[in-house]
DNA sequence: AGCCCAATTGAAAAATATTCTCATTTAACC
DNA sequence: GGTTAAATGAGAATATTTTTCAATTGGGCT
């Protein structure tokens, strides 16, 4: 695969991809840039349209077998919304939280964890132990909130 | 529908779906009942076979279209896996969050919000205007952490 | 630059999951 | 008990995800 320009992104996914012994494709790193210059989250089906787009047929297991792995390699995050639907963001690194324009589904990173520092004696108590969690902001983001009057 | 005994959960959709002017059908009080007594989060493969065992045969559509308008009321909530997948649990009340044993599925009522007090300002510097929030914590709960050697 | 081989992909089928349609049934109100 | 809009059931239709396996390819080696 030829390549002149490489965004961060990219190389931060060929540097995780080969620390794990895993091959950095064409369709790997397509993933990731159609994912991450979109700044917003996509359907599996958006990013295979994307995807198709850069590298011309390309099939769909392919897209969904991507996906999996970047999610446990930490190079995706899959985000939930409110309608029921789902879709996948960009996320370099662990502990990153994001949150997503409900409008135009943008996804911004948000590094400060807000459970982080959460006192769970009242439900340790319970005997539950907590050992991760899922957080997700929704709201507008600046630019759709000028798109409508106020 | 006869019903000899009613818990307070099914009283309460009751009165959900009343406010409302929906139905109280017996399929919808299945539901509730299925998700509260199991005391855990269940599939809709799940609690389509509960409501069948209540009330015999019943149409999946049913479960489907019931767990949706139950979603928008908020009397169930869908929760998420790290795995992928999801399923539904009771929930009475808009603002509570729910811990979950990735053990058992067993689904634990987390009243506290971490994300409440929470000081936006360095994101919403950025133009963004939080709106809302979508919180799940993972963990063990007492009766899994038993049965494990430690 | 070319060889090798395990890893990866594509294409289509299979398996799952969800939604839709419409004739029939039922809860709630009188 | 009768009426009526709302809800259900059954199955078809659609959408989504996974699997299978033969063909292809990236990356290490020389």
């Amino acid at each position: 695969m030829l390549k002149k320009f490489e965004c961060t992104q990219e190389s931060y996914a060929k540097e995780v991809l080969r620390g794990k012994g895993l091959k950095s494709t064409a369709q790997r790193l397509a993933v990731v840039h159609v994912l991450h210059t979109s700044g917003k989250s996509l359907s599996v089906g958006e990013i295979h349209d994307g995807v198709k787009e850069m590298l011309g047929a390309t099939g769909l297991a392919t897209i969904y077998r991507t996906l999996e792995m970047f999610e446990e390699l930490g190079i995706v995050k899959r985000l939930h919304f409110p309608d029921g639907g789902h879709g996948y963001a960009f996320s370099q690194g662990e502990h990153v939280h994001h949150m997503v324009c409900v409008d135009c589904r943008g996804v911004f990173d948000f590094p400060e964890c807000p459970v982080e520092s959460f006192d769970y004696a009242s439900v340790e108590k319970q005997g539950f132990r907590v050992e991760d969690h899922f957080i997700q902001l929704f709201g507008q983001c600046g630019k759709c909130r000028e798109q409508v009057a106020c």
